[in-house]
DNA sequence: TTATATTTGCCAAATAATGTCAAGACTAAA
DNA sequence: TTTAGTCTTGACATTATTTGGCAAATATAA
């Protein structure tokens, strides 16, 4: 799985010196399982995300950037044209904003 | 759920007036099943989209193109900055590229 | 060593997805 | 309006995937 986001979450929790313990205990989780959303075993909730921006005082936003990314990316480095279909996905975005714009 | 992909495999279909019916059947699911992935409702394996490329005679690549864009775009419909998502992915690739190109 | 932190493998529980059946809706022809 | 064919929908069972915890293993420090 992609690490994206598992990578800036230790990161920052380095940074800060915080034991992985301590996060895990906020979002109510085993350590292990902390461990492994690191490591990009796991994927946090959306709502664990929020809680670690809180913790990692950051902007939630850009976790959850990072982390949708993950998601994103998994689906797209198996296939050969990774880009191609990033570039299908934008325009479709363009596309449904012109036709919402109207309304 | 996106449509992308079912509306371009519904609109090849219609060209060539083939049924649902033919196609499922190749697909060996039922009709029921083919006419959600039309509409969106339920994703084709991507063995399926494949065989589909087949029988509606157009490039399986761009199929799939088209089938991921869609499991892509259902993951960042739902968060604000869909597009900054997409930009952070394409960063990752070129990333991804850059280092392995080293090997 | 001892203590603390991190990581891994395996399993059970939870969640999500897929497919079918049965019934309903739509269309075109008779 | 009936009939036949196609398409669509909802409810449900089945299957697959994801998730979390436990226990044990491995690091890292003191």
């Amino acid at each position: 799985m992609s690490t994206i986001f598992g990578n800036k979450i230790k990161t920052l929790r380095e940074e800060k010196q915080i034991p992985q313990r301590q996060l895990a205990s906020v979002l109510e989780i085993d350590t292990a399982t902390y461990c492994k959303i690191e490591k990009g075993d796991r994927r946090a909730k959306r709502e664990q995300v929020i809680v670690l921006a809180e913790l990692l005082k950051v902007d939630s936003k850009e976790l959850i950037r990072l982390w949708s990314a993950d998601k994103v990316y998994d689906i797209i480095a198996e296939e050969e044209e990774a880009t191609q279909i990033l570039n299908v996905v934008a325009e479709s975005i363009v596309e449904y904003k012109r036709k919402t714009a109207k309304i």
